[in-house]
RNA sequence: GCGAUCGUAGCUCAGUUGGUUAGAGCGCCGGUUUGUGGUACCGGAGGUCGGGGGUUCGAGACCCCUCGAUCGCCCCA
């Protein structure tokens, strides 16, 4: 690499390969199931006012004061980059009027930025899934979104990885909560870790998830939510849970699962590798594959009324390292042309074959055994070959690269019969992946069939 | 913001207590074969050893600074 090539910025990445092919599986399936779901697509701007995120996240918080990247436009306003989708879908919410349409279930992808240290499973630039349902009280709600969720991981093949669900309860629950934990952990402050310490005064509910052996010391006994819990906070949860083994959607309880800011109400989750997993290895530290809860006092605080909303976000990048590799799709046939006529002719054909719904390359450097090369590592199923011979005759010399049997086609034939058979390529491709990952043995009851 | 580890070819990495002209595998290009891939053999290109300074007769190696990467801490929307 010359010296004066520009770098790229820190925490970005160039994806390619492999990790692209994963990258977009994911996003394909996410596409897929949010269908079944019937989450609406929506586009959102990867920029807004610096106070829509803010005021939905706090004015205060370490999040808003150091971890955004913000800027100053022509104009002077400050604008930053989007950190999340939350705050920018609330304030599309109120904006546009989407009140009418709710309860509103939506869905997008997309880049993110955060202005943090890079590390493993975390980037500056980094890429979500995203689902919300906003308007909806309901904890039939919640449920729908987590079976949502719990049905893509499974169709994304990631195994080792638990629902970890708790209740933040109501504003009256969590207040109280808040407060006997303060004078719990005040009780034994100089024991504390520093961080833990601090914790107390700015967010003692994150004293819960210290990774501090002297703080974990005293997690066992902290007081926990379910003292605190009102009556209706009690039964929404009791809702969730009841409806989530409905739909077949395992879950654990996490009593100190915690949320860091003040909006989240209720349910609060998180999928988690299971300890010793592959999973867990493969995403170090940063372990949460999709995260998400119940914000009812977001909306507000972006001067909308009351209005209740959950939803969930999941990084795109954390998913990919689960799925493991993913094989590019097929290339159906690659064209090699010999002399200036074949190139021109080449051109045709793979234009007509394109038109066919067949994927096509044409090898259009080196010589022809070069080309022949390039047909193999691309892994064409067959290779077309087309000289001034063919050309002469209107036919192409189709070579099955598997076989190493190779014909001759008819200009008119060709386009029929490389359909006919790719298909059986196709087939005898997936018969043998399907051979080898076991089928569908092994999948579990659905409760439904108790009915 | 803090800490640890690491920067040698396009990629993965060797490189002895500091010693002559910095190596290997893979990849790339060409050839054995000018119309036939996978294998084999032969040849070739490609490096200011991240950058700057210092120690030394001599630095890829040792010291300082700097940039970058990785992993962790803090934070986690």
């Amino acid at each position: 690499m010359s010296k004066n090539t520009p770098k790229a910025i820190r925490g970005t990445q160039d994806i390619f390969g492999a990790d692209a092919e994963s990258f977009a599986f994911v996003v394909e399936t996410f596409e897929r199931v949010r269908k079944l779901y019937r989450f609406r697509r929506v586009e959102m701007p990867v920029f807004e006012k610096t106070e829509v995120f803010s005021r939905a996240i706090g004015e205060t918080t370490d999040v808003v004061s150091k971890e955004m990247y913000s800027f100053e436009d022509r104009g002077g306003d400050s604008l930053t980059l989007r950190p999340e989708f939350t705050a920018g879908i609330a304030r599309a919410y109120l904006t546009n009027g989407w009140q009418q349409h709710a309860p509103l279930k939506v869905a997008t992808h997309g880049p993110l930025f955060r202005y943090e240290r890079p590390q493993k499973g975390r980037y500056r630039q980094f890429h979500q899934i995203d689902a919300e349902i906003i308007g909806a009280a309901e904890p039939q709600a919640d449920v729908e979104l987590l079976a949502m969720a719990d049905q893509l991981l499974r169709e994304l093949g990631i195994e080792g990885v638990t629902l970890n669900l708790n209740t933040l309860g109501d504003v009256a629950s969590r207040e109280a909560w808040r407060a006997g934990l303060i004078e719990y952990f005040s009780k034994v402050r100089g024991d504390l870790s520093e961080d833990s310490q601090e914790r107390l005064e700015k967010n003692p509910l994150r004293i819960l998830d210290s990774k501090d052996p002297r703080d974990k010391a005293f997690l066992a006994d902290a007081p926990k939510i379910d003292e605190f819990l009102s009556d209706e906070a009690l039964a929404f949860f009791e809702n969730v849970t009841s409806g989530l083994d409905a739909a077949g959607v395992k879950w654990t309880r996490a009593e100190s699962l915690v949320r860091g800011l003040d909006y989240y109400r209720h349910t609060a989750f998180e999928f988690i590798p299971d300890e010793g997993s592959a999973a867990a290895d493969a995403l170090g530290a940063q372990s949460t594959v999709l995260g998400g809860g119940r914000y009812d006092g977001l909306i507000e605080s972006l001067g909308g009324s009351v209005t209740p909303a959950v939803g969930w976000a999941a990084g795109i990048e954390r998913l990919a390292m689960l799925v493991g590799e993913k094989e590019a799709a097929p290339l159906h046939a690659s064209i090699v042309p010999i002399g200036e006529n074949g190139a021109k002719v080449a051109a045709s054909l793979a234009s007509f074959l394109r038109m066919h719904d067949l994927s096509v390359d044409v090898a259009f450097r080196g010589n022809m055994k070069k080309r022949m090369t390039r047909a193999n590592d691309a892994g064409a199923f067959f290779a077309l070959i087309l000289g001034d011979d063919e050309i002469a005759s209107r036919k192409v010399a189709v070579k099955n690269l598997r076989t190493g049997d190779q014909s001759l086609c008819s200009f008119d034939d060709v386009a029929v019969v490389l359909s006919e058979a790719v298909e059986g390529e196709e087939m005898a491709r997936v018969a043998r992946k399907f051979r080898g990952s076991g089928g569908f043995a092994g999948k579990e009851r659905h409760p439904f069939s108790n009915y």
